[in-house]
Order: structure tokens, then sequence, then C-alpha cells
DNA sequence: AGTTTGGGAGTACGGATGTACACCGAACTT
DNA sequence: AAGTTCGGTGTACATCCGTACTCCCAAACT
């Protein structure tokens, strides 16, 4: 049954990677020793290091993973095109809530780690939001009635949409797939982004 | 200068609580030993369970520590009256920082733990944060013009508004007093309420 | 076919952890 | 003044931790 070499090697790789994944959903990166990953894995503590030089190197590869299902997430936000506002709203938190449901175990790594993983973690985490919110920001600045805001303005209302999307993220996080309680917040965030939609359309920007 | 028993049994309590809580600033409650605890607080590792049974008993009494300063800030929010709504906004922003600067450990603490620590510490924090989006939706009820509103509606900009602050908490974590930082993230704060409130100004209910 | 490579196994060690137990001495009670 | 209470001490032990070391053997290379 066994492979070649490299394939072999990926596959516990990646099995200590979802061990490691598995384990720190309940606790904390932090709180996760070399020995507990290798048992769950089911190969012997020191043939971890086959793999990663220390749990620090695992922790920061989970990082990355995660971080790339993030930014994938955010790429299929930026495609998901519509005729009016209120079908891109409605399809941006479909697409929000399908990814989250998919990728569980990466949303949660992130909002855990978000404030008590290690620092390196907490800041690769803030740069990936703050890019999201530059991003978006850029992206309302080439809409049509956009002229007289201010960049400032548009950074603060981008930051406030992207607070919202997660916020919504992490409480999608506490609820089974298809039940009352996920439709009713992605119902809500659809309220939120309408709200916030009707205030940015009002909203002028003093000229200081 | 040695005092009464009680004293003495509250003094080295509070070292405990505030040793734990120095310590699991870098890391986590999870990742907090009892003999690491003792050694900051100049105790033998088994006088620790004068005072509690475990480790995790120490837990709850921090969250209740924090959430009561939480509850403190909710309090001083509600009683910020103001002539107009920008009043009202800068004086709650005011607070917020004021407060946050204050009880920094408290506030991170509760960051920290919301979704990564044990299952009771983050249901506790959650049922905070619920405690204060009913508030405020049944403050915001009382104010004129809201009588074409659902309760849903209010509800859902509630948790838009709590969710804002809160994010903003978390930013100011991570900033200097007085720093430029500082005041920008409250300069931000303010423009997302202000948004916020010309989008519920122009709101009409849809009536389903 | 013979040799090299590398993932995994096994053993071993020092250090940290939670906790049980007996004990001390000063603040309290009577 | 004598006795009790109780926060803190010191010792002890089983368990878990990271990691260094040697060995094994099947895939990969020559």
């Amino acid at each position: 049954m066994a492979q070649t070499r490299v394939e072999q090697k990926e596959r516990t790789r990646r099995a200590i990677l979802d061990a490691a994944l598995a384990l720190s959903e309940d606790s904390a990166l932090v709180a996760l020793s070399l020995r507990q990953v290798a048992k769950e894995v089911g190969i012997v503590p020191t043939a971890f290091y086959r793999h990663f030089p220390s749990i620090e190197h695992l922790g920061l590869a989970l990082v990355e993973e995660s971080l790339d299902t993030l930014r994938a997430l955010l790429r299929e936000l930026r495609h998901t095109a519509g005729e009016d506002a209120a079908t891109i709203i409605d399809g941006s938190v479909a697409v929000l809530v399908e990814q989250v449901r998919r990728d569980h175990a990466h949303y949660g790594f992130i909002a855990r780690e978000r404030f008590a993983g290690p620092a390196g973690v907490r800041d690769a985490i803030a740069r990936g939001i703050e890019l999201a919110e530059r991003e978006l920001a850029t992206d309302i600045a080439h809409l049509p009635g956009t002229d007289t805001w201010t960049e400032r303005d548009l950074q603060v209302l981008s930051e406030l949409i992207v607070g919202s999307m997660v916020t919504t993220a992490e409480r999608l996080l506490g609820t089974e797939p298809g039940s009352p309680a996920e439709e009713r917040i992605a119902d809500a965030a659809r309220t939120q982004l309408r709200m916030m939609l009707v205030g940015a359309r009002n909203w002028r920007s003093r000229t200081t």
C-alpha cells in the first residue's frame, strides 16, 4: 500500500497538520504538545522532527494555510458580481456562509488565535484583515457616487464593513450547518450590510 | 506588618489573581500552570489550594472579575447623556477609550479568551456581549423616531453597533495610551458611529 | 545488484507539572 | 493562659514534556 517516498511524506505531513488543527480546536495552539500531536497521528514523538523543526513551526504552517483559505474567501467575495446592491449583498453573505461552513477548522483557528496566539500569528492575522479592509476601500472607491468621499472615510467605512463580516463569521462558527441559527445570523448580516449601505448613500464627508 | 488573617488571605488571593492576569497576558489561560502562578506570587505551589481548588476555578474567578468591569463600562456608557447625537457619540467613545486604558488587563483577558478560552469562559463572555446588545436595543427603542422599526431590526442594529465598539476596544488594546494610533482609532470609532446613525435615520423597516 | 537515503521506531534523560501528605507557627477562640 | 484554626512550608512521587541518540528497513539511486 506504500507509495513513493515523497507521497508518503506529504501524507504524514498533512496528517500532522490535520491532527494539530483538530487538537487545537479544544484549547489553543499554545497548549499543544508535540507528543499529543504525534500520538494523534500515530507516529512516535521523535518522528515529528522529520517534518517540522518545532511545534512553533507547525503553528506557523497552520497559520499560513488558514490565511490562504481566508485569502481565497476574499478573492471569491470580490468576484461576487451582481446587478444591484441587494444582489451583491445576498451573494456575498451566501459566499461567506458557505466558505465558513466548508473550512470551518481554518476559520475557527483564525478566530481563536487572532488575539490569543503568539505574536507572530497575531500579526499575520491582523495584516490579513487589514489587507481585506484596504482592498474593499479601493473597490468602493471605484463605485459611482463616491467621489465626494475622503480617503479616510472610505477606509473607515471599509473597516466597519469588514468588522461586521468578521463578527458574522465568528458567530457562524458556533452554529450547525443549515440550522435556524445559521439562517438567522445570515439574515442579520444581510440587514447590517443594507443598513451600512443606507448610511453610506446618505453620507457626506466633512471637508476639513 | 502582619494584619488580621482575613486581610492577609484576601491580599494573597488578590496577588494570585493579579499574577494569573499578568502571566496569561502573554500566552493564554489554558497555558497557565499552577506552579508558574505560585512562583510569581511568591508562595509554594501547594499553598495555592488554600485559595482555589484548581486553576480552572481561578480562571472562572478571573472571568467574573473581567465581566464585572465590562458591566461597569456598559453602565457608564448608558449614563453618558448629551444634548444631541454628536455629543453622545463623542462621550461614549471617550468613555470607551478611558475604560479600556484603565482596565487594560481585564479587556485583554476578555479579548483573548472570547474564542480561545474554555467553554464556560466563552459562554460567559458571549452572554455578557448579548446582554449589552439587548440593553442597547431597548435604549434605542425609547428614542423618538424609532416607532416604525421592527423589533428584529432594532436588535440587528444593536448588534452592529456593539460589534463596532468591541472591534474598537480590541484595536485600542494594541495601542499606547495617548499615542497617535489611539487617537486615530477613537476618531474612526466616532466616524463609524456617525455612519451607523445616518444609516439608522434613513432606514425603513420592511413590513413583511 | 549493491549502495545510499530518509522516514519512522525505540530508548533514555533532565526538567516541569499537579497533587498528596505531614508539619509549622502565628492569628484567633475559649 | 490553653487550645484551636488555618495560611504557608517542605518533601515526595507519578506523569508528561521536549529532545538527543542509535537503530531499522524499504524506497531511491548508481
